[in-house]
DNA sequence: ATGGGTGCAAATCCTTTGCATCTGC
DNA sequence: GCAGATGCAAAGGATTTGCACCCAT
Protein backbone atom coordinates (compact mmCIF):
# COMPACT_ATOMS: atom_id res chain seq x y z
CA UNK A 1 0.00 0.00 0.00
CA UNK A 2 2.47 2.36 -0.91
CA UNK A 3 1.55 6.32 -0.83
CA UNK A 4 2.30 7.79 -4.60
CA UNK A 5 0.02 10.78 -5.21
CA UNK A 6 -2.22 9.76 -7.59
CA UNK A 7 -3.48 12.01 -10.96
CA UNK A 8 -6.80 13.13 -11.79
CA UNK A 9 -7.68 10.53 -13.71
CA UNK A 10 -5.91 8.09 -11.31
CA UNK A 11 -8.14 9.56 -8.62
CA UNK A 12 -11.06 9.41 -10.81
CA UNK A 13 -10.96 5.44 -11.22
CA UNK A 14 -10.18 4.64 -7.41
CA UNK A 15 -12.97 7.18 -6.51
CA UNK A 16 -15.33 4.79 -8.44
CA UNK A 17 -14.05 1.55 -7.40
CA UNK A 18 -14.66 2.73 -3.86
CA UNK A 19 -17.73 4.18 -4.42
CA UNK A 20 -19.66 0.97 -5.60
CA UNK A 21 -19.80 -2.21 -4.17
CA UNK A 22 -20.76 -4.38 -6.57
CA UNK A 23 -16.85 -5.55 -7.68
CA UNK A 24 -17.29 -4.01 -11.18
CA UNK A 25 -15.68 -4.95 -13.96
CA UNK A 26 -13.24 -2.52 -16.47
CA UNK A 27 -15.73 -1.81 -18.91
CA UNK A 28 -18.18 -0.49 -15.80
CA UNK A 29 -15.35 1.21 -14.11
CA UNK A 30 -14.87 3.00 -17.93
CA UNK A 31 -18.61 3.73 -17.78
CA UNK A 32 -19.09 5.03 -14.29
CA UNK A 33 -15.63 7.31 -14.70
CA UNK A 34 -16.75 8.30 -18.43
CA UNK A 35 -19.45 10.41 -16.38
CA UNK A 36 -16.64 12.66 -14.20
CA UNK A 37 -13.76 12.22 -16.84
CA UNK A 38 -15.63 12.28 -20.57
CA UNK A 39 -12.26 11.95 -22.39
CA UNK A 40 -10.74 8.98 -20.89
CA UNK A 41 -10.30 5.90 -22.83
CA UNK A 42 -10.33 2.47 -21.95
CA UNK A 43 -6.85 2.18 -22.28
CA UNK A 44 -5.91 4.25 -19.46
CA UNK A 45 -9.08 2.92 -17.27
CA UNK A 46 -7.28 -0.63 -17.96
CA UNK A 47 -3.71 1.13 -17.55
CA UNK A 48 -5.02 2.97 -14.87
CA UNK A 49 -6.52 -0.42 -12.58
CA UNK A 50 -3.22 -2.13 -12.87
CA UNK A 51 -1.23 0.71 -10.93
CA UNK A 52 -3.80 0.91 -8.62
CA UNK A 53 -3.68 -3.05 -8.31
CA UNK A 54 -0.22 -2.73 -8.15
CA UNK A 55 0.29 0.02 -5.34
CA UNK A 56 -2.54 -2.08 -3.34
CA UNK A 57 -5.21 0.74 -3.81
CA UNK A 58 -7.80 -1.56 -4.78
CA UNK A 59 -7.96 -5.64 -5.22
CA UNK A 60 -8.74 -7.20 -8.25
CA UNK A 61 -10.93 -10.67 -8.47
CA UNK A 62 -11.37 -13.31 -11.26
CA UNK A 63 -14.02 -15.43 -11.19
CA UNK A 64 -16.43 -17.63 -13.43
CA UNK A 65 -17.86 -14.86 -16.26
CA UNK A 66 -14.40 -14.06 -18.27
CA UNK A 67 -13.80 -10.42 -17.16
CA UNK A 68 -11.90 -9.15 -14.30
CA UNK A 69 -13.62 -7.47 -11.31
CA UNK A 70 -12.20 -4.86 -9.33
CA UNK A 71 -12.98 -4.53 -5.36
CA UNK A 72 -12.06 -1.45 -3.09
CA UNK A 73 -12.37 -3.47 0.01
CA UNK A 74 -8.41 -4.52 0.46
CA UNK A 75 -9.08 -5.79 3.95
CA UNK A 76 -8.97 -9.77 3.71
CA UNK A 77 -12.51 -10.80 3.19
CA UNK A 78 -14.51 -14.04 1.46
CA UNK A 79 -16.70 -14.11 -1.14
CA UNK A 80 -20.34 -15.83 -2.45
CA UNK A 81 -20.69 -16.69 -5.99
CA UNK A 82 -24.40 -17.22 -7.48
CA UNK A 83 -24.44 -20.27 -9.30
CA UNK A 84 -27.15 -19.51 -11.33
CA UNK A 85 -25.98 -15.79 -12.38
CA UNK A 86 -22.87 -15.36 -11.68
CA UNK A 87 -23.00 -12.41 -9.28
CA UNK A 88 -19.78 -12.03 -7.08
CA UNK A 89 -20.93 -11.01 -3.52
CA UNK A 90 -18.77 -9.57 -0.44
CA UNK A 91 -19.52 -12.25 2.88
CA UNK A 92 -20.82 -9.60 4.88
CA UNK A 93 -18.67 -11.88 7.66
CA UNK A 94 -15.46 -13.91 7.61
CA UNK A 95 -15.67 -17.80 7.27
CA UNK A 96 -13.34 -18.25 10.42
CA UNK A 97 -10.87 -20.50 10.56
CA UNK A 98 -8.29 -22.12 12.08
CA UNK A 99 -4.28 -19.88 10.44
CA UNK A 100 -2.93 -23.11 12.14
CA UNK A 101 -5.08 -25.55 9.75
CA UNK A 102 -4.60 -23.01 7.02
CA UNK A 103 -0.76 -23.33 7.95
CA UNK A 104 -0.51 -27.30 7.73
CA UNK A 105 -2.64 -27.35 3.89
CA UNK A 106 -0.05 -24.70 2.65
CA UNK A 107 2.56 -26.62 3.72
CA UNK A 108 1.17 -29.96 2.06
CA UNK A 109 1.15 -28.44 -0.84
CA UNK A 110 4.54 -26.53 -0.50
CA UNK A 111 3.37 -23.01 -0.65
CA UNK A 112 4.80 -20.01 1.40
CA UNK A 113 1.31 -19.09 2.95
CA UNK A 114 0.89 -15.65 2.15
CA UNK A 115 -2.76 -15.04 2.49
CA UNK A 116 -6.41 -17.13 1.77
CA UNK A 117 -9.72 -16.82 0.46
CA UNK A 118 -13.23 -18.87 1.04
CA UNK A 119 -15.41 -18.75 -1.48
CA UNK A 120 -19.10 -20.00 -0.82
CA UNK A 121 -21.37 -20.89 -4.09
CA UNK A 122 -24.79 -21.10 -4.07
CA UNK A 123 -27.81 -19.18 -5.20
CA UNK A 124 -27.73 -15.56 -4.18
CA UNK A 125 -31.44 -14.27 -2.83
CA UNK A 126 -32.81 -12.84 -5.96
CA UNK A 127 -31.90 -16.36 -7.69
CA UNK A 128 -33.59 -17.98 -4.80
CA UNK A 129 -37.23 -15.51 -5.54
CA UNK A 130 -36.98 -15.50 -9.33
CA UNK A 131 -37.35 -19.00 -10.60
CA UNK A 132 -36.28 -17.44 -14.09
CA UNK A 133 -32.70 -17.34 -14.34
CA UNK A 134 -30.96 -14.32 -15.35
CA UNK A 135 -27.81 -15.04 -17.10
CA UNK B 1 -22.85 -37.13 -12.94
CA UNK B 2 -25.15 -38.49 -15.41
CA UNK B 3 -23.53 -41.03 -17.34
CA UNK B 4 -24.03 -41.06 -21.11
CA UNK B 5 -21.85 -42.56 -23.26
CA UNK B 6 -19.40 -40.27 -24.58
CA UNK B 7 -18.18 -40.56 -28.14
CA UNK B 8 -14.84 -40.84 -29.37
CA UNK B 9 -13.13 -37.28 -29.19
CA UNK B 10 -15.30 -36.74 -26.18
CA UNK B 11 -13.84 -39.83 -24.32
CA UNK B 12 -10.15 -38.58 -25.57
CA UNK B 13 -10.81 -35.11 -23.66
CA UNK B 14 -11.57 -37.12 -20.87
CA UNK B 15 -9.12 -39.00 -20.58
CA UNK B 16 -6.67 -36.49 -21.03
CA UNK B 17 -7.91 -34.34 -18.48
CA UNK B 18 -8.02 -37.24 -15.95
CA UNK B 19 -4.49 -38.07 -17.13
CA UNK B 20 -2.99 -34.27 -15.75
CA UNK B 21 -2.70 -33.12 -12.64
CA UNK B 22 -1.82 -29.75 -14.05
CA UNK B 23 -5.43 -28.26 -14.78
CA UNK B 24 -4.84 -27.19 -18.41
CA UNK B 25 -6.31 -25.03 -19.92
CA UNK B 26 -8.64 -25.98 -22.96
CA UNK B 27 -5.59 -24.56 -25.77
CA UNK B 28 -3.52 -27.54 -23.59
CA UNK B 29 -5.98 -30.27 -23.87
CA UNK B 30 -6.20 -29.35 -27.44
CA UNK B 31 -2.65 -29.84 -27.73
CA UNK B 32 -2.97 -32.61 -25.89
CA UNK B 33 -5.61 -34.63 -27.59
CA UNK B 34 -4.66 -34.20 -31.07
CA UNK B 35 -1.97 -36.24 -30.09
CA UNK B 36 -5.02 -39.03 -30.35
CA UNK B 37 -7.11 -36.96 -32.57
CA UNK B 38 -5.26 -35.28 -34.97
CA UNK B 39 -8.15 -34.11 -36.94
CA UNK B 40 -9.98 -32.57 -33.67
CA UNK B 41 -10.71 -28.96 -34.18
CA UNK B 42 -10.39 -26.63 -31.10
CA UNK B 43 -14.24 -25.53 -31.49
CA UNK B 44 -14.62 -29.36 -30.96
CA UNK B 45 -12.87 -29.10 -27.84
CA UNK B 46 -14.30 -26.55 -26.54
CA UNK B 47 -17.59 -27.53 -26.66
CA UNK B 48 -16.94 -31.22 -25.37
CA UNK B 49 -15.24 -29.95 -22.19
CA UNK B 50 -18.33 -27.59 -21.59
CA UNK B 51 -20.68 -30.81 -22.00
CA UNK B 52 -18.03 -32.60 -20.02
CA UNK B 53 -18.61 -30.17 -17.09
CA UNK B 54 -21.62 -30.21 -17.59
CA UNK B 55 -22.09 -33.92 -17.08
CA UNK B 56 -20.04 -33.40 -14.00
CA UNK B 57 -17.25 -35.25 -15.46
CA UNK B 58 -14.75 -32.66 -14.81
CA UNK B 59 -15.07 -29.44 -12.89
CA UNK B 60 -14.20 -25.61 -14.79
CA UNK B 61 -12.04 -23.68 -12.45
CA UNK B 62 -11.46 -19.81 -13.26
CA UNK B 63 -8.72 -17.60 -11.66
CA UNK B 64 -6.05 -14.80 -12.03
CA UNK B 65 -4.66 -15.25 -15.21
CA UNK B 66 -7.77 -15.38 -17.63
CA UNK B 67 -8.30 -18.34 -19.31
CA UNK B 68 -10.22 -21.27 -17.52
CA UNK B 69 -8.82 -24.49 -16.43
CA UNK B 70 -10.11 -27.79 -16.02
CA UNK B 71 -9.93 -30.43 -13.39
CA UNK B 72 -10.61 -33.96 -13.52
CA UNK B 73 -10.68 -34.00 -9.57
CA UNK B 74 -13.97 -33.76 -9.46
CA UNK B 75 -14.56 -34.23 -5.40
CA UNK B 76 -14.51 -30.80 -3.58
CA UNK B 77 -10.87 -30.03 -2.93
CA UNK B 78 -9.38 -26.80 -2.20
CA UNK B 79 -6.02 -25.02 -4.11
CA UNK B 80 -3.34 -23.40 -3.83
CA UNK B 81 -2.78 -19.99 -6.08
CA UNK B 82 1.24 -19.16 -6.85
CA UNK B 83 1.61 -15.23 -6.33
CA UNK B 84 4.73 -15.50 -8.62
CA UNK B 85 4.04 -17.71 -11.70
CA UNK B 86 -0.11 -18.11 -11.11
CA UNK B 87 0.41 -21.83 -11.28
CA UNK B 88 -2.32 -23.35 -9.74
CA UNK B 89 -1.60 -26.26 -7.31
CA UNK B 90 -4.34 -29.32 -6.12
CA UNK B 91 -4.36 -28.34 -1.94
CA UNK B 92 -3.17 -32.32 -0.81
CA UNK B 93 -5.46 -32.50 2.31
CA UNK B 94 -8.38 -30.42 2.86
CA UNK B 95 -8.50 -26.54 4.76
CA UNK B 96 -11.40 -28.49 7.24
CA UNK B 97 -13.97 -25.76 8.22
CA UNK B 98 -17.13 -26.45 10.13
CA UNK B 99 -20.12 -26.21 8.29
CA UNK B 100 -21.71 -24.84 10.61
CA UNK B 101 -19.34 -21.58 10.47
CA UNK B 102 -19.67 -21.64 7.15
CA UNK B 103 -23.38 -21.94 6.68
CA UNK B 104 -23.32 -18.92 9.08
CA UNK B 105 -21.58 -16.89 6.55
CA UNK B 106 -23.51 -17.84 3.97
CA UNK B 107 -26.92 -17.21 5.31
CA UNK B 108 -25.23 -13.62 6.22
CA UNK B 109 -25.11 -13.07 2.73
CA UNK B 110 -28.36 -14.94 1.98
CA UNK B 111 -26.99 -17.39 -0.05
CA UNK B 112 -28.23 -21.05 -0.26
CA UNK B 113 -24.99 -22.94 0.60
CA UNK B 114 -24.34 -25.27 -2.18
CA UNK B 115 -20.29 -25.90 -1.78
CA UNK B 116 -17.35 -23.76 -1.31
CA UNK B 117 -13.92 -23.63 -1.71
CA UNK B 118 -10.38 -21.96 -0.19
CA UNK B 119 -7.86 -20.81 -2.18
CA UNK B 120 -4.66 -20.34 -0.46
CA UNK B 121 -2.61 -17.97 -1.92
CA UNK B 122 1.60 -17.73 -1.72
CA UNK B 123 4.56 -18.63 -3.31
CA UNK B 124 4.62 -22.37 -4.84
CA UNK B 125 7.76 -24.56 -4.30
CA UNK B 126 9.52 -23.58 -7.44
CA UNK B 127 9.58 -20.13 -7.34
CA UNK B 128 10.10 -20.01 -3.51
CA UNK B 129 14.11 -21.68 -5.10
CA UNK B 130 13.89 -19.92 -8.37
CA UNK B 131 14.24 -16.23 -7.14
CA UNK B 132 13.57 -15.74 -11.29
CA UNK B 133 10.06 -14.71 -11.44
CA UNK B 134 8.88 -17.14 -14.42
CA UNK B 135 5.68 -15.36 -14.99
C1' DA C 1 13.55 18.78 -23.37
C1' DT C 2 12.26 14.93 -21.05
C1' DG C 3 9.41 11.53 -19.10
C1' DG C 4 5.19 10.01 -18.04
C1' DG C 5 0.31 9.92 -19.03
C1' DT C 6 -3.19 10.03 -22.68
C1' DG C 7 -6.65 8.70 -26.45
C1' DC C 8 -7.23 6.23 -30.36
C1' DA C 9 -6.87 2.41 -33.33
C1' DA C 10 -4.98 -1.83 -34.21
C1' DA C 11 -3.52 -6.06 -32.48
C1' DT C 12 -3.85 -10.14 -29.48
C1' DC C 13 -5.77 -13.70 -26.96
C1' DC C 14 -9.44 -16.74 -25.55
C1' DT C 15 -13.83 -18.38 -26.64
C1' DT C 16 -18.10 -18.87 -29.25
C1' DT C 17 -20.83 -19.24 -33.41
C1' DG C 18 -22.40 -20.06 -38.28
C1' DC C 19 -22.40 -23.24 -41.50
C1' DA C 20 -21.84 -26.94 -44.59
C1' DT C 21 -20.44 -31.53 -44.05
C1' DC C 22 -20.04 -35.94 -41.96
C1' DT C 23 -21.48 -39.87 -38.86
C1' DG C 24 -23.89 -43.25 -36.51
C1' DC C 25 -28.09 -45.27 -36.02
C1' DG D 1 -32.83 -39.80 -43.48
C1' DC D 2 -32.12 -37.30 -39.27
C1' DA D 3 -30.08 -35.55 -35.15
C1' DG D 4 -26.17 -34.59 -33.30
C1' DA D 5 -21.15 -33.96 -33.78
C1' DT D 6 -17.40 -32.01 -36.46
C1' DG D 7 -13.81 -28.82 -38.64
C1' DC D 8 -13.03 -24.58 -40.38
C1' DA D 9 -13.28 -19.81 -40.64
C1' DA D 10 -15.25 -15.83 -39.01
C1' DA D 11 -17.07 -13.27 -35.28
C1' DG D 12 -17.03 -11.70 -30.52
C1' DG D 13 -15.50 -9.84 -26.21
C1' DA D 14 -11.86 -8.55 -23.01
C1' DT D 15 -7.47 -6.76 -22.62
C1' DT D 16 -3.00 -4.99 -24.30
C1' DT D 17 0.01 -2.46 -27.21
C1' DG D 18 1.98 0.93 -30.64
C1' DC D 19 2.13 5.41 -31.41
C1' DA D 20 1.87 10.26 -31.84
C1' DC D 21 0.61 13.86 -28.93
C1' DC D 22 0.27 16.49 -24.74
C1' DC D 23 1.46 18.17 -20.28
C1' DA D 24 3.94 19.24 -16.14
C1' DT D 25 8.27 19.62 -14.59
Amino acid sequence: MLKEKLNINAQAVLDVVYSVDTHPTALEVYGLVKQVRPRIGLASVYRILGHLVEQGHIKEISYGDASSRYDGRTKRHDHGVCTICGALLDLPIDVVLSQQVLQIAAQAAGIELSTHEVRIYGRCPSCQTNSTHQH
